[in-house]
RNA sequence: GCGCCCGUAGCUCAGUUGGAUAGAGCGCCGGGCUUCGAACCCGUAGGUCGCAGGUUCAAUUCCUGCCGGGCGCACCA
């Protein structure tokens, strides 16, 4: 609707400019809002107004130009109105808000898709934890962003894929073997002290439980050192099978699982090197190997080989993002922890000294979650190995109002996650409000079979007699859904489609609590009388299809957030 | 000290490339189920959009400087 009426804009701009009557060279692009008051139409435009300086006219005056040059006028709107400095008030004939219902309801589960992608490829990579214990609820709004901004990507056209980086090499990898093996050792009644910034969860006992169980028999024929091999081993799998099953609990699946150590395995840092090399933009100083990043805006330059010759963590990740680009992926997305934000420029001066531009990689950061219970923060940390994971957090409150609270506010902010209010008061959940609007519109299904109600095509259906101001208002919400699906996609902003949601389940639940949509199921009786409105067949048979659009509109919207739009609750 | 993010109703937060009288949820108060699902709806109250300048016909939005909060500034990951 906003494409068609712009154009109409457009049609108009470009006669008057043949006129001679405007002579604006470019014209500025076309915003067209739903305004906030009713009366001042269904889309305004500010256009006359930004066009007032290059035409050197009054922007009432430019409106009016404009107005005369609109073609279509007659068959588009009902109401044209120009309003004190130079607003464009548009009413729309309810006839082109009616098509919308048909077009949504032909295209169904593709309604607010797009092609402006053109199928160019992205790599959406997140979470990325290391294996060394549970995820936590850190990560789970990493994944909630990650797996949101992945599909939205896909719903606007691109080929979007999801990538989990796994940190298993380095330090962190051996203290993990080291603390398991400590534990192990005092499960073997041979107490011993944990390393220093080991890892102290409860977790560490469990698993070197069970690693006390496998190599039941055969630990006397090791030496300490293959033990503390097992150990670090077996945790790794161990511990990576649990993030793989907390996340495909919570709903999300990786296409490709990538490995660090693999890539130090393969030569993959030396390859990734040489390139640099070549370019003269590694150095060495100091018996360290220097990135030479400061070229391209880093503030300074960065050890990537200290002196000992081991590799520094952004050594791999220079050469895991080389590796991503000679994959050719047009567009990286790194979601990380706000905390990270310092580490962009320097990996996008990589992004740049392999030959591409920095915007290449987008890293889309998100900021901590402060965990309440009662109104009181629940403190963490991940030394102690006091935390909340995120299986517990799905496991208390659900996958799905987990996730709509991760995707609810803007990943860039803080965000304030209250256990008990999400867990003991469901029903003030603002998911279950989304949900419960599709289940009811499911529910009415339900009744109509029951009352041998046959659910209308939109095609045989009469749609004109869809004039009320509910009925408009809840349709030109559904004509804004694909603007706000492509606006949250290329911000990378899953947030807005979580909020447009409310919005358009608000409506919902106003509309179905003021109006009737079926008739009633006993005999037609006096209470007919006291009914405001007529309710006659061809009005329900209207308002159904409006009804399924609706159901359509949601269920798209859950499906693109990666929650479930279930049709009972 | 330098850099990034945030500051909007009592609380938690939206506010779409600058637009008209700044919104929602929660909380408070008061209403609404014999009829399609009350996990819902309707209404009242609640604001110096951190402060001060600047740009503009127009600033919560853009720029500058302060104030307040968070996070970074490793040969850690």
């Amino acid at each position: 609707m906003q494409a068609k009426v712009a154009t109409a804009l457009l049609t108009a701009l470009n006669g008057a400019k043949q006129k001679g009557q405007l002579k604006t060279p470019v014209w500025p692009t076309l915003s067209l809002d739903a305004p906030k008051r009713p009366e001042w139409g269904d889309l305004a435009s500010t256009v006359a107004m930004s066009l007032a300086a290059s035409e050197q006219k009054a922007p009432h005056d430019i409106a009016q130009i404009i107005v005369d040059n609109l073609s279509e006028r007659e068959q588009l709107f009902d109401r044209v109105e120009i309003v004190r400095p130079g607003f464009l008030n548009l009413t729309v004939k309810p006839a082109l808000w009616q098509e919308v219902i048909r077009e949504i309801l032909a295209q169904g589960r593709s309604y607010g898709r797009t092609d402006i992608g053109h199928g160019r490829r992205v790599l959406v990579e997140y979470v990325s934890a290391n294996p060394t214990g549970p995820l936590h609820v850190g990560h789970g709004r990493g994944a909630a962003v990650g797996q949101a901004v992945g599909r939205l990507l896909q719903a606007i056209g691109y080929d979007a894929v999801s990538e989990y980086y796994i940190n298993d090499a380095g330090r962190q990898m051996k203290l993990l073997g080291a603390s398991v093996y400590a534990r192990y050792l005092e499960l073997s009644g041979q107490p011993t002290a944990l390393p220093e910034d080991g890892y102290h969860g409860a977790y560490v006992t469990a698993v070197a439980q069970k690693i006390k169980e496998q190599l039941d028999g055969v630990a006397g024929k090791l030496s300490s050192e293959e033990l503390e091999a097992r150990c670090r081993t077996l945790a790794y799998q161990e511990l990576l099978g649990h993030i793989r099953s907390d996340l495909k609990t919570f709903g999300i699946e990786f296409h490709s699982w990538f490995s660090e150590a693999s890539l130090l395995e393969s030569q993959a840092v030396e390859r990734a090197f040489d390139e640099l090399t070549t370019k003269d933009l590694l150095f060495q100083q100091e018996g360290a190997w220097w990135f030479r990043s400061s070229v391209y805006g880093d503030e300074k330059d960065r050890v990537v080989k200290k002196q000992d010759g081991e590799y520094t963590y952004l050594a791999s990740d220079i050469a895991y993002h080389h590796d991503k680009l000679r994959r050719g992926y047009d567009l990286l997305i790194d979601v990380w922890g706000a905390d990270h934000h310092g580490y962009i420029p320097r990996l996008q001066a990589a992004v740049q000294a392999y030959g591409h531009p920095k915007e290449r990689l987008h890293v889309v950061l998100v900021q901590l979650v402060k965990l309440l219970r009662d109104g009181v923060e629940v403190k963490m940390s991940k030394r102690t190995g006091d935390f909340i994971t995120m299986r517990e957090v799905i496991d208390e409150v659900g996958a799905d109002a987990a996730k709509f609270y991760f995707l609810m506010r803007d990943s860039k902010t803080h965000l304030e996650f209250d256990l008990e209010l999400a867990k003991q008061r469901s029903s003030d959940n603002p998911v279950y409000y989304v949900q419960y609007a599709h289940a009811r519109i499911c529910s009415l299904w339900r009744v109509a079979s029951e009352r041998g109600i046959a659910r209308p095509t939109a095609s045989e259906t009469d749609l004109t007699v869809l004039t009320d101001p509910d009925e408009l208002g809840l349709i030109k919400k559904l004509a804004a859904y694909p603007e706000v699906l492509q606006a949250s996609a290329l911000a990378f902003e899953p947030h807005r489609v979580t909020y447009y949601l409310q919005q358009l389940a608000a409506l919902l639940h106003t509309f179905y609590n003021k109006h009737r949509i079926l008739p009633p199921a006993g005999e037609p009786g006096v209470d007919e009388l006291e009914v405001a409105e007529v309710l006659t067949p061809s009005r329900t048979a209207a308002r159904l299809v409006l009804m399924g659009a609706v159901q359509q509109v949601i269920q798209n919207g859950l499906e693109v957030l990666g929650l479930s739009a279930p049709e009972q609750m």
